[in-house]
DNA sequence: CGTGAACTGTATCTATCGTACACAGTGTCC
DNA sequence: GGACACTGTGTACGATAGATACAGTTCACG
């Protein structure tokens, strides 16, 4: 998975500042519609079915066409997802830091079940676009009125999109406790043959009915924060 | 990445129940020595570096004599997985279910800067060795005299190591929030660019000490943590 | 109005990856 | 002393991302 080349050829092209080229044949599409035909691919089929070759094909081209639209494949994936991150919430109608954040956590959680590859391309060191900016401003706007810090509310809002990232990878796979998939009945038989050296995950994956929620923690996150607040209140 | 084939196999080969051939020359080496070199190879390169090209060259040997030993790359990277671990942390020694917590991040956290790509590779659905099921053992011991019940337990310990590898990708390349790396000052630029679109996000951002750090993230986890224990103990 | 520069999609090529398969040595058991 | 299981090797294949060269197309400018 080859890292983007050029942060800065990516950043005009997701914030539209390309300078659209006056001579030359006019381009047979544009990059939002090789961007939407990607996203459909993914969804359907997952992210690895995604290459330059499979999306040329889709559009009923040759694969090196697309890299007149995007200069390599992270900048695909870049203008992907772009493209499928719904529009970030507003939450100025609902009240109080506590229930924003609840329905942040719901919306994210929601677009990322439109998307399953979406969570685990959002990670790591990116050019964000537009639409995927308004994310962490519309989380950062939950946490305005608390007496929390700048960087305190980013680490905030970075935990509970975090755990939402986590346990929703948990949800479609697997995770590290094995849910669901194929190595789940392996782990098990596992535990239970070396039970002496594991008591606590043999008892505990016994009952199979250990299906990882994130309501749990999310709950405990948002206790946490408002420990956190409440005590800061009185100083402030 | 291709996904593990034989899962079975693959928990025989971990879990040292693979019979040792009678007939034949003797082996040249054997997977532990395969594992450490590739662990080496990671933790100087980085995780992609690792291919069986590579590692065949390191030990001198040609790529398919690596499949004598591991039947695909993903054993490959579960036999580095189960190298590269150390021993899961003892807490008997530590008093409380708080201190026991945070000496099991500390030990997590640790385990991770001295293998940097450990992180990315201990999730989804998979096998783990024995030495790995010895962490959320180790974690889960740390829960045992607390009210919560059996899910609860498993939900905490995975969102306490899912902080951690949440903050610890972000320590290293940067993560959602751009912490550093090549897109962080790109991203700057883009953000005072806008602010009248993200106004808080551009604020956040002007002052360059936005550091993400996993210490209010940790305390908030446990703080709501205790809120929930404490919750429950009159009932209990 | 025509010509050249800029831009398009295409065809060909390379490098690297994981892995299947046939083969010739090598060591143990009957 | 075979038979046989197991070893490492060489070759081959398909899929990947990407570089490069090329021929057709279209607009801007003289």
């Amino acid at each position: 998975m080859s890292a983007n080349e050029d942060p800065k050829a990516l950043a005009e092209l997701l914030w539209g500042l390309r300078k659209p080229p006056s001579r030359g044949p006019r381009p047979a599409f544009d990059v939002a519609q090789i961007a939407e035909t990607a996203v459909q691919v993914a969804d359907a089929e997952g992210l690895e079915a995604v290459s330059m070759q499979r999306i040329a094909a889709e559009l009923g081209f040759t694969k090196m066409a697309l890299y007149r639209y995007v200069n390599d494949k992270a900048e695909l994936i870049a203008v992907m997802i772009e493209a499928a991150v719904g529009a970030a919430p507003r939450l100025s109608g609902v009240a109080g830091w506590r229930a924003k954040l609840e329905e942040y956590a719901r919306e994210l959680s929601a677009a990322w079940r439109l998307h399953p590859w979406l969570p685990s391309v959002t990670t790591g060191d990116r050019v964000m676009g537009p639409r995927e900016t308004a994310w962490p401003e519309s989380a950062l706007s939950a946490l305005a009125d608390t007496p929390l810090t700048e960087p305190e509310r980013l680490d905030a809002i970075m935990l509970v999109s975090n755990h939402i990232r986590a346990t929703h990878a948990a949800a479609t796979p697997g995770t590290q406790i094995w849910t669901d998939g194929d190595a789940a009945p392996i782990m098990r038989d596992l535990l239970l043959l070396n039970a002496d050296r594991f008591p606590l995950l043999a008892t505990t994956h016994a009952t199979p009915s250990a299906t990882t929620t994130q309501e749990f923690g999310l709950h405990a996150i948002l206790d946490g924060f408002e420990h956190a607040i409440t005590q800061r209140i009185p100083k402030q």
